[in-house]
DNA sequence: TATTGTTATACTCTATAACTATA
DNA sequence: TATAGTTATAGAGTATAACAATA
């Protein structure tokens, strides 16, 4: 029972929840920031497991395909993806990670898997977390 | 023990995490779209419980001074807040919800209050989701 | 006709730096 | 000198609508 005399409810969730997801965004930025990525770019990198139309990126990512576009150009004219023409299809572009594109894109992961908080959980404390994620979800 | 013979990763919560916040972000953006609000304006609502300086505000939604000056005016031309002066110390001015803004707050606090996932839990999980996302957090 | 991707456009958010007024 | 807030500036992300090329 808390303080209030009442039972834990949502609002206690999200509040944590969202407590929780800034610090990780927080530190996600940060960390790719030292890669002078940008959180969008760092997501279009971690969607980008191989190579893949826009359409499908902009379908990974949740945004509009012109969205896209402009994300793409900052991250081509770096030399980190590139557009391909699709033999048979003239209409798609494929879009594909560079060697140094591939190079990032691991950088990118490991920042993704070392998170603070949640990584200080114990196994039973992070099993039991991803399990009860995995009811609300469902 | 999952499919493949590891135990609960950092990843895998993360991985989750990261799908109930894209959830709950998109069904917030919704929400409040339709009091013709965007996040950050519903979360400057949101953080203004009492009247308070703008500095105190930018604290809050942990930006820069400069960026609460432009979503507060657009909050104020739609005279959902208002500026104050501040008797005792001219340079300060105190942000406060009109009635309007009262009553537009109180349907931001609604839609966070009814979150897809999170709201479907039982009471039990809920609690455990609580006190493990308070552990994560400590 | 429908689909893929781009371009044009407009707006919000964001931070940095310079500025004003006040303390 | 230091602080509160604004303004000027610049850039990234976002969606909508219109467009070209292709299917």
């Amino acid at each position: 029972m808390s303080k209030s005399g009442r039972p834990a409810a949502t609002e206690d969730v999200v509040e944590r929840m969202g407590e929780l997801t800034r610090r990780m965004m927080g530190h996600i930025e940060v960390r790719v920031a030292e890669l002078e990525l940008t959180l969008p770019q760092a997501m279009l990198l971690h969607s980008l497991d191989q190579p893949m139309p826009m359409r499908e990126v902009a379908g990974r990512l949740h945004c509009d395909a012109s969205n896209v576009t402009g994300i793409v150009d900052r991250l081509e004219v770096r030399g980190l993806v590139a557009r391909r023409g699709r033999p048979g299809d003239r209409r798609v572009k494929e879009l594909a990670l560079t060697a140094s594109g591939a190079e990032t894109r691991t950088r990118v992961e490991a920042v993704l898997d070392t998170m603070p908080g949640v990584s200080n959980l114990s196994p039973t404390d992070l099993r039991a977390l991803r399990d009860l994620l995995d009811r609300a979800l469902a």
